[in-house]
DNA sequence: CTGTTAGCGCCTTCAT
DNA sequence: ATGAAGGCGCTAACAG
């Protein structure tokens, strides 16, 4: 419906298209009144210009893709990515750049992303060998990697091992019975999953901290969970129908945890007496619940925001191929564990 | 760096453009066994059909905008765009849409809208008659306005007023000396401000309640207070350092609600019994706080996703500019507000 | 300082 | 079933 072009402008004005072309990207070049009249005549048509066709000629859009390897609504279920969305809506703002979602099509992530009128990808959750990521590389896309292993092009990620094993390692201290782990790895098709990666990282810190603890990793402790407060929530619920009696829950997502600890204030349990939660994260919320979430810190801003500079860098021709960024993850004691000598941890803030 | 162009497969596998074309747009013109050596050729040079060429044809890029009248970052602090999100998100894929965020480019929001490669735009917090909303009916670019007041374009709102009155006279019934507001609505700058509409129509809604409990309104009682946790728990700290000392908070969004909540635990006070407090949304993390946050629910999911089927169907060409969607705005009592007979509400899930 | 010309990569009649 | 030609709206040489 942008029917009025260039040359409707041209025409009114009585100039050729090329300095309607020059008054909205070189207006110093002009005589100023020719680029007043012009300026006018586009205002008075209702001209815009048509970013198709200058993507088409620039091969550039302006609009930096946020890859996710589920559905936009699965991904926004978990706080993690309005955080994430936080960073990298930081770099668009300073850069004058767009942020499109970029979520598979009909079960589709290729096909998702050669639709997409993006200059590039910011892709979580997926390495970049995965099928559908590979061809970007081919075909000269910029991509940065994010929670996912790479080695030839670019990634963010946090100490997901370390983290994990320091959460695991702080609550089996405490000397507990049944240990439950919320994991959002799909068993049954384990090498397909995306955050395959991520998750293995963690759950082989959770792993690493059990053997040194010398407590029995056995299969049936691992859930897989989804990453929103009602999957956390519900999870909880049906474990505890089907018997189960955990006295401590490691989750690998503060949307699990925090689901969870609403579901054991719901069957009356008390946190962390009669159960320990800790989470993976610390998104906003993990401090408004109570007790407040204990968790695994990881700067989600900051990561989202390194993620889309080094697009940016990388869209602009740049060789940053070989910077693989590494973020710290630290353990945050709040009041959903109890202290290293087995009493409640003091939640702050709390009388 | 896409170079590899659709004439590249053509010389390539021997056949012209056309054939290349219909391969991928109407393979069933073709012989199969043609299709599969254009295909297979593709993949070996690793083709795909530029997006930017086919949207300057078709002026289609199967991308939905929503727009923003913030930065990226200050929206999505917000957890009420998340939810929001996952409605249009929901949408998108049920159409094989992506979506972009749009935000303000340089302060200006209508240079963020002409650079977008959008085929429409759900503009959120901004009424039709904005000076840079309307130049969009003009261009005939189809959009559809959430929060804001529309008479000419479709628009999705909800009943502020009603909710807003319902939340403010449940706590004024419990017989307050001191009620603060907590708004968004910037004074200085009242008629710049994005989000006026609703904020003033929920300002009338509490207004009306002051007015048939024959509390005074004064001015000094509303705030100013961002959409975020730590916009809330800042807020309520500097009051009280100021020595205001409300014992009930009437807020605007659920997440200053619950950052005012947070700050009120953290000054050792007790809710509701010392402060009551409630918010607008429903937010999930709502219930996650504790006490559980009393609110004012709007369907935020269904919100969004009403948005944008709206926006779809006037971007295929129908005419929905008639349609004004409202939906309901519901009183939802949980923890941080007392019962009617003024003792604590019972929090649900609690012992 | 301004106009003319030639594509960017693709899709779609129209021929063959 | 396949090929040739034109144009979507814009910008960047190159004239003038």
């Amino acid at each position: 419906m942008a029917r009025v072009t260039i040359s409707d402008v041209a025409r009114r004005a009585g100039v050729s298209p090329t300095t309607v072309s020059f008054t909205f990207n070189r207006p110093w070049e002009l005589s100023p009144e020719t680029v007043r009249r012009v300026l006018e005549t586009s205002r008075e048509l209702g001209y815009a210009p048509n970013p198709h066709a200058k993507a088409l000629l620039s091969s550039r859009s302006g609009v930096l893709g946020l890859l996710v390897p589920e559905s936009i609504t699965d991904a926004f279920a978990n706080p993690f990515y309005s955080c994430f969305v936080q960073g990298v809506g930081r770099v668009c703002n300073e850069r004058e750049l767009s942020m499109m979602i970029v979520s598979p099509i009909d079960e589709s992530i290729g096909e998702a992303i050669t639709r997409a009128p993006a200059d590039g990808f910011v892709v979580v959750g997926l390495g970049e060998d995965h099928e559908d990521i590979a061809p970007l590389a081919r075909r000269g896309v910029p991509f940065v990697v994010v929670d996912g292993t790479s080695e030839y092009a670019p990634s963010v990620n946090v100490e997901d091992e370390r983290g994990a094993y320091e959460a695991a390692a702080f609550i089996l201290s405490h000397g507990h019975e049944d240990v439950l782990l919320m994991s959002f790895l799909k068993p049954e098709r384990y090498r397909d999953d995306p955050y395959r990666d991520v998750g293995q990282r963690r759950m082989a810190g959770y792993r690493r901290a059990f053997e040194e603890a010398g407590a029995g990793w056995e299969e049936g402790h691992v859930l897989d969970v989804p990453c929103s407060f009602e999957g956390g929530r519900r999870c909880m619920l049906e474990l505890w129908r089907a018997g189960r009696r955990p006295t401590a829950l490691i989750c690998m997502s503060d949307a699990a945890a925090l689901g969870a600890l609403l579901a054991a204030r719901e069957l009356g349990l008390r946190v962390p007496e009669d159960l320990e939660v800790v989470g993976f994260d610390d998104i906003p919320a993990a401090r408004i619940s109570h007790p407040p979430l204990s968790t695994v810190r990881q700067p989600t801003v900051e990561k989202g925001a390194a993620a889309a500079n080094l697009l940016v860098r990388a869209i602009e021709g740049e060789d940053v191929a070989q910077e693989h960024v590494v973020l710290p993850a630290t353990l945050v004691l709040r009041g959903s564990t109890r202290s290293k000598k087995g009493a409640p941890a003091k939640a702050p803030g709390l009388p």
